[in-house]
DNA sequence: CCAAACATACCCACTAATGGGTATAAGACA
DNA sequence: TGTCTTATACCCATTAGTGGGTATGTTTGG
């Protein structure tokens, strides 16, 4: 996959260059080392694009973005303590002139939505070629958007549409998986940090969302949607 | 996470240094291009620690290491097309003294314990530290196992289960095909005209076999086996 | 005949989960 | 201000499920 400006690959734009003086200073998020490693691997090196720091969650994240004020947050969704896209939002409220790109694993529908909905600019796949990061950065600094191919055929809907009663919140989300994932509801409070009474809530909210409350049914849609992955 | 030898992290049992003539050659593989980047830009300059090749998919996996003879395999477990298991098993049986780590964002035990069955001597979370690789890498070239903290906990069982016990006889299957479907042991029960004491019964079985036994897990297996299509 | 596999069924003790609700606090928006 | 959404948390009653076992009957193959 070439990615890139109008190459099937990423729906991009083009548009002006702007702001070409210096290089694109990116701040990146991940929890995952290994993942902060490869992206800045990646990425050294490369004319235009500078990586003046990293954050392992989402408070951090903010911390850092407020002090450095980069051009670009690659930002990971999923992360202990406050999530990537809560970040986004704090951070595109302070800074609106600052562009946030999503850096995920997840390639469902709903993880891309919430990623538009939170004022993300673009949506890379973790699982993609290397290049893609930078060809995703310098689409989103030149004032595009971008998405991986795999998840671009969700942008056929109206992007202003508002979050709908079938659509699950983040919170939901992060339960759910857990669930797929085995974890009873006592695990999933103590991972969460949160009371079992409320992940006992998440799960009556998310019945009432998408119409399963046995733990195999709620197993079936985790998979159907993408949240989890076999 | 300092990971390493007896300090909490991993278990691996210190035993002689084996072949330390020269560096570990190690094989990646993984579909992840950006872990691929990751992992060696850890690995890289490393005293003792030589990546002699890249893969992403078991097959692709399975002709490197045939040729290239490495010491160790870093194995990802999900992959396209041949699975990093089954490209394990195989080479395993090919080359007894090859050694093979796996290389996982799977924290489950039924993960854990598939890769041991499997004939994995190491299994690491991706999420974890980057210096963990390394410590990983080196114990299990030095004749032990490896096991991330969040997963060795799951060793306590017997890891000479041999696979013959898997296979599920029909009214194994059957159970499971309801259990994945949702219904409870009492509708199984009703729908089979067994006891739901018999739906038990069959449902201890099925986790002595498969190593599952929440619903999740009977779930997502039955799905993954092919017992139930999406 | 014996052993193994399979299907069936039971006991016990305990934990887990579901369905019916209620409530509060915070934030966003009209 | 009022409303909606989200996240958190609680109560109650009940059913469901798990892990430790034990046992019997039938069939098949050596």
């Amino acid at each position: 996959m070439s990615g890139g400006t109008g190459n099937g690959g990423g729906i991009s734009p083009s548009g002006p260059e702007s702001g070409a003086e210096g290089p694109i200073r990116t701040i990146l998020v991940d929890d995952h080392p290994l993942v902060l490693e490869g992206v800045q691997s990646c990425l050294d090196g490369l004319d235009g694009i500078e990586i003046v720091g990293t954050a392992s969650d989402g408070a951090e994240a903010i911390d850092l973005a407020d002090r450095l004020m980069p051009d670009i947050m690659l930002v990971d969704v999923n992360m202990p303590g406050m999530n990537g896209l809560d970040a986004t939002e704090i951070l595109r409220e302070r800074h609106p002139e600052m562009k946030f790109l999503i850096l995920s694993m997840h390639d469902s529908r709903e993880y891309v939505e919430t990623a538009l909905e939170y004022g993300a600019s673009g949506y890379v796949l973790k699982d993609g070629p290397t290049a893609e990061i930078a060809a995703a950065i310098r689409a989103v600094h030149a004032g595009g958007v971008y998405f991986s191919a795999r998840v671009s055929h969700y942008l056929r809907h109206d992007r202003t549409r508002s979050r709908s009663t079938q659509t699950l919140t983040t919170r939901e989300q992060s339960v759910l998986l857990l669930v797929a994932k085995g974890r009873s509801n006592k695990e999933i409070a103590r991972e969460l940090d949160i009371s079992i009474r409320t992940v006992e809530t998440h799960r009556k909210n998310i019945k009432r969302k998408i119409g399963h409350s046995s733990t195999a049914g709620l197993t079936r849609y985790a998979i159907e949607s993408g949240i989890l992955s076999l």
